[in-house]
Formats: C-alpha cells, sequence, structure tokens
RNA sequence: GCACCCGUAGCUCAGCUGGAUCAGAGCGCUGCCCUCCGAAGGCAGAGGUCACAGGUUCGAAUCCUGUCGGGUGCGCCA
C-alpha cells in the first residue's frame, strides 16, 4: 500500500476528466506530476504540483488549474480535506481511517511490504566490483561490492528483473603476470630457493597455495619448459583460484553474483571480431590518428595510424583505440563485444559500478551502448564510488602498495563485521568521499549509525518479548483497533512508515541505495523519541496496564514499524538483530 | 589545456531530481530527564551570505553560464 501512488492515481484520474469535460487541454504531459509528503505536516498529508506542472501547458493559471482539480479530487475516497496553498499547491488531509489502513496492510503484507512494480520487470544489468583476478580483494573495493549489491536489491524490489554481474578481467598482461608470480611460487613449493620476488610480479602469500596446487597437480612437469609452454596451464589455474579467493571475499560481505563473465572469452568465441566489424559496417570504426594527449605524454607516445571507435560522435572527448600498435586488442575492444553481449541477452539498462578513478571512461561506455542499442532503448547508468578514507581512533590508517602491504577486505569484515562495514558504506552518497574509522563504527552508542538503528529494532523486538511473557499477543491485524493511536508521536511515526513504499522507489529512480540509511536512521530516531516519552507519560508506553486493547494496537504498530526497518535493513544486505 | 565529481553550521554530512516559514541532522559545546516496556536512549539551547558573481521562472542549495578552491582521469594499463 502506497497512499501517495494512490494519491497520485486520483490526481492524474482528474485530470482525464477534466480533459473530457474540454475544461483541459487534451495530450497534456504528466511525467513531471508528483505526490508527495508536504514538508511541514501541517499542511497535510499529501501535496500534489499538479497545477504548476500543468499551468503553462494548458495556459491557464495554476490557481484555476488547481481549483478545477480540488473540485474532481473531492470525490476521491480518503480524501478529508483539501486546500490550495501558495503558487498552486494542493495539500489533500486524509481521512482518519487511512492510517489504521496503513498498518493494516504493513502487517498483512510482512516482508513484502514496501515492494513495488515500478520497474515492470525491466531486465537490468549491475555489474560490481569486476576487480583484476590477481589478488584478493582489498578495501578499495568494498564500496563498490556493498554499493552495486544494495542497488541490486533495491532494483530487485521496486520490480526490476536484475542481474549480478562480474566481469572478469581475465585477457590482459596483468594475468601474464599473475601467471609468472604463480609459476615461481611452483618452483617454490618444489623445493626450489627463489628468494626475493622480483619487482614487477605480485609478491603476496596468498599465491602460495597456488605454487601448491600447480606441484600438486603437475608434479615437476611444468619445470624445465619454456614459459610459452606453461603460461597457458599456470595461468587457467591461476586465476580460477583468484576467483575463488574472490567469491569467498564477497560471501563474507554476504554477497553473491549470478554471473561471472570471462572476457577472455569474447576473444575466444571471436565475438570480439564480429562486434567490431559490425560496427565497422555501421560507420562507427575508422582508421585515423589521434592528437597527442594534452595532460602528461606517455614514454612511448607516436603518432601512428590505428584503428578507431568514432565515440566522439556520440558524446565523447576522443575516438578510442581498438588495437594496440602490435596489432593485438586493446581493453576497450573487450568491451565493445561485452557491451553487445549485454544488449543481446536482453537487458535495457546497464548499470556500471565503478571506482572514481574510472570518471573517464563513462562517456565511452555511453557512446558504446548508443552504438549498439539498434532499435532498442539502452540505458547506461553508471555510478562511481569515491574513495573510503579509513582511520583508527582518528588517525590514518597508511598502506602502502609496496609487498603487498595493503588493508584487505577480508581485514575489515573480520575486524569488524559484514553488518557494520555495509551499513557505513552506505551511510553516504555514492559520490563523496568516505571516512571510516575503525574505533568509531563498532562502539555501541548512538553516534554509531549501525547500532542506533539495530538498537531500536532489538528494543521492539524486546517489548514484543515481555508482551508474550504476559500473555498478551496480536497475530490478527482485524483483531487491533488502530484507531486507539492518537499520539502526535505515533501519528507522525505511522506517516513514516507510509512513506516507506514511496522512498525505495525514489531511492531506486535514483539509483541512490543511501537514502535507505538515512530513512531508516530517521524511523529509528522517532521510535526512540517515542519510547522515551513513554517514560514520562506511562499512557504513551506500549503495554499499558489494564488496557489489553490499547496495548495490542500498539503491539501491532511497533510490529509495523519492525517490518519497515527490518525490510530496509535486508534491502541494504543487513540483518536485523533480535538482541544485542 | 580538456572532461567528470565535489564545495551547505567549528567537524562529518542530508536535503526526496525546481517547491511552500527551508536553510536541516549527528558530533562537539551548554543545561536537563531513569522507583517505571533496554539511559546502549531522550529533551532543550547556541551555531550558516548553501564557495562567489550573473542568468532562467510563479519559485533556485537544487537547473544554465562564468570565476575561485579540492579530487579523479586524459592512445598502444586493465
Amino acid at each position: 500500500m502506497n497512499i501517495f501512488a494512490e494519491f497520485q492515481a486520483h490526481v492524474g484520474a482528474a485530470v482525464v476528466a477534466l480533459q473530457d469535460e474540454g475544461k483541459l487541454p487534451p495530450g497534456l504531459d504528466l511525467s513531471k506530476l508528483a505526490a508527495e509528503p508536504p514538508r511541514d505536516v501541517s499542511h497535510g498529508d499529501v501535496a500534489t504540483n499538479v497545477a504548476m506542472v500543468l499551468a503553462k501547458p494548458a495556459g491557464i493559471n495554476p490557481r484555476a488549474v488547481a481549483e478545477m482539480v480540488v473540485s474532481k479530487l473531492a470525490l476521491a475516497p480518503d480524501v478529508d480535506a483539501l486546500s490550495i496553498a501558495g503558487p498552486g499547491f494542493i495539500n489533500a488531509k486524509l481521512k482518519a481511517q487511512v492510517w489504521p489502513r496503513v498498518l493494516t496492510a504493513v502487517f498483512t503484507e510482512q516482508e513484502k511490504f514496501g515492494r513495488s512494480d515500478l520497474g515492470q520487470g525491466r531486465k537490468v544489468n549491475v555489474e560490481y566490483v569486476s576487480a583484476n583476478p590477481t589478488g584478493p580483494l582489498h578495501v578499495g573495493h568494498v564500496r563498490g561490492a556493498v554499493f552495486g549489491d544494495a542497488l541490486a536489491s533495491l532494483l530487485d524490489v521496486t520490480g526490476h528483473d536484475v542481474t549480478r554481474e562480474y566481469y572478469i578481467n581475465d585477457a590482459g598482461g596483468q594475468v601474464d603476470v599473475l601467471a609468472r608470480s604463480a609459476y615461481l611460487r611452483y618452483l617454490e613449493a618444489l623445493g626450489e630457493d627463489i628468494g626475493e620476488i622480483p619487482a614487477g610480479l605480485y609478491p603476496g602469500d596468498y599465491l602460495v597455495p597456488v605454487g601448491q596446487a600447480l606441484a600438486t597437480e603437475f608434479g615437476a612437469s611444468l619445470k624445465d619448459k619454456r614459459e610459452t609452454e606453461w603460461l597457458e596451464t599456470v595461468k587457467t589455474k591461476a586465476i580460477a583460484m583468484m576467483m575463488d579467493l574472490v567469491r569467498a571475499d564477497l560471501a563474507s560481505l554476504n554477497i553473491r553474483q549470478e554471473v561471472f563473465f570471462s572476457e577472455k572469452s569474447l576473444h575466444t568465441s571471436g565475438a570480439v571480431d564480429r562486434t567490431i566489424a559490425y560496427l565497422e559496417s555501421k560507420g562507427h570504426v575508422y582508421k585515423g590518428r589521434l592528437e597527442k594527449p594534452k595532460g602528461e605524454v606517455p614514454e612511448d607516445w607516436e603518432d601512428r595510424e590505428q584503428t578507431l571507435f568514432r565515440s566522439t560522435t556520440l558524446g565523447d572527448d576522443v575516438d578510442r583505440p581498438l588495437k594496440k600498435s602490435d596489432g593485438s586488442y586493446t581493453y576497450f575492444a573487450s568491451d565493445v563485444a561485452y557491451t553487445k553481449d549485454k544488449i543481446d541477452r536482453g537487458f535495457t539498462e546497464l548499470v556500471y559500478v565503478l571506482g572514481a578513478d574510472h570518471g573517464g571512461y563513462v562517456k565511452r561506455l555511453e557512446a558504446l551502448a548508443a552504438s549498439l542499442q539498434g532499435n532498442k532503448n539502452i540505458d547506461v547508468v553508471v555510478r562511481l564510488c569515491q574513495l573510503v578514507k579509513l582511520f583508527r581512533n582518528g588517525e590514518p590508517v597508511r598502506m602502502s602498495k609496496r609487498a603487498g602491504e595493503f588493508v584487505t577486505l577480508r581485514e575489515v569484515v573480520d575486524e569488524v563485521g559484514s553488518d557494520v562495514v555495509r551499513f557505513m558504506m552506505l551511510m553516504r552518497k555514492n559520490e563523496a568521499p568516505l571516512e571510516f574509522d575503525f574505533a568509531k563504527v563498532t562502539e555501541q552508542s548512538k553516534d554509531n549509525p549501525v547500532f542506533y538503528v539495530q538498537y531500536a529494532h532489538a528494543r521492539i523486538c524486546s517489548v514484543l518479548r515481555k508482551a508474550k511473557e504476559q500473555g498478551i499477543t496480536v497475530d490478527d491485524a482485524k483483531a487491533v483497533d488502530f484507531h486507539l493511536l492518537t499520539d502526535e508521536s505515533e501519528t507522525g511515526l505511522i506517516r513514516k512508515i507510509a512513506a516507506f513504499p514511496r522512498m525505495l522507489e525514489a531511492a531506486a529512480l535514483a539509483h541512490e541505495p543511501h537514502r535507505i540509511s538515512f530513512y531508516l536512521h530517521d524511523l529509528a530516531s522517532d521510535f526512540h523519541a517515542l519510547w522515551n516519552k513513554g517514560k514520562e507519560a506511562p499512557q504513551l508506553r506500549f503495554i499499558v496496564e489494564g488496557q489489553i486493547g490499547l496495548s495490542k494496537s500498539r503491539l501491532a504498530f511497533l510490529a509495523a514499524i519492525r517490518y519497515c526497518i527490518a525490510n530496509g535493513l535486508r534491502i541494504l544486505g543487513l540483518r536485523p538483530v533480535e538482541d544485542m
């Protein structure tokens, strides 16, 4: 149940009715129409901007439009009073009966409360993490991983057909480096003294098990061969083992992607050749020269003719090379085929969650989709996640890339827990940098938002337990009289609950899961306030001595708040706790 | 040089895709609230020229242009 969506539907119907009567012109664009909670509760329960939206295209002044719409809306169910305010806002006060209905809806929908069909089953591909398979994930990957996962869940509950995907960069030079590094560990496992790991190779000891596995599987058979003979074998094994590592890291954060897409497969299947030939036939590929880069010029820069993707005509800054000087394909060439593959799989929205350092990549991804979409309409949504700055007791945590001395994802999760990591990553807009202090996020106080929200949930559970001990239980919404909830702080909370579905839709449209975190913090805050009110005003407590009817309605009300918090937390990928 | 992101209270940040007495929350500071459902909480006070200057319209923290400041990136790495 979404009172705002319902009201908006009434408004839409009113407009149609007025058009039928010839009072409003046909063909008006209603896409900007909104029904939302007013800033100030004293204005009412729902507000709509119809009049302002339609005034100009209809050529009628806003107040007049508002009056016409009001005359129709007066007949709508649940509407108690309407008023026109300011430049033409229509404020509606809803009948008292809606609030009990909201609570009844939550109580019956339970885990499903908040879901919607906003996306109408649209096929959305959410690609996130996609870290090179050369080692365990580190802190730099955490934010994108959590963000992508939460966003995918958010799109899922709002009616999208979501696929969570990881692109494995298993085709470039860095996996050759991986193979050479693993080969050293293989020699080590065979008993050779390998000494210090040479610069340019991966020194991390997470490759030791790979060496051992190679030794077990192949014995000494790879030992005296030339690199060209063992490279593929070692590479395949190493990548497979690194991906197991990555999957385990992700699992520690409760993340499970369903598709792991291999870049290499795009080359072996001929998809890269095919797609580039296709683009060529469409005139998007040509031979030409690029201007010298303006910033720091690479040492080996040379002016040469090359195969280019004409992305500038589709909004990019420069055309993008598809082949290196040695004739092999660039990384971008793989992306051409990969994008085509996604489109062929039926996705019409491609979401990319990338690190902020990939900002320069956005335009070419958009250009790519535009060149490959054919008669479909493909939306590309790129979300960039800013850096996470690590602190411990206010002091920045130093990291050195040398000697594999970076903080791993696993270390962070092991220290503070998956729930804390996830919530903290979502307490900021993705474009804003984020500070993460190991000490603060595990603090058990209101300063810690994760704790604060979980505490509200646990407190509710505590009351429900206590009530049960006293023999008061609520199983059926019909047996509850929600009209008994009349205190301001109660109705305020009910309004907030009623806004939950709308909040989710808005967050999904904006691709901003952090809104859920803020909503939950807000809801928890209102709840804690109500709780404390009961200390001074005993009649506001949830369990009121001698008043079973009132107590039951309060308990059912609490249960509704609980569903809201729990559902929100689950979308963010946290487990609501009943006890702490 | 160009592109993208950011600039809101002393600090960390929200601001619901242009809405209304809208300039907000938390921390920090000051003063309060447990005989009582979990004080691991709550209430109240103080604090800002929304970086700056123009523009768009009924209306701008939000959109456009320019300036200043911070971050990221800029062919043959992935």
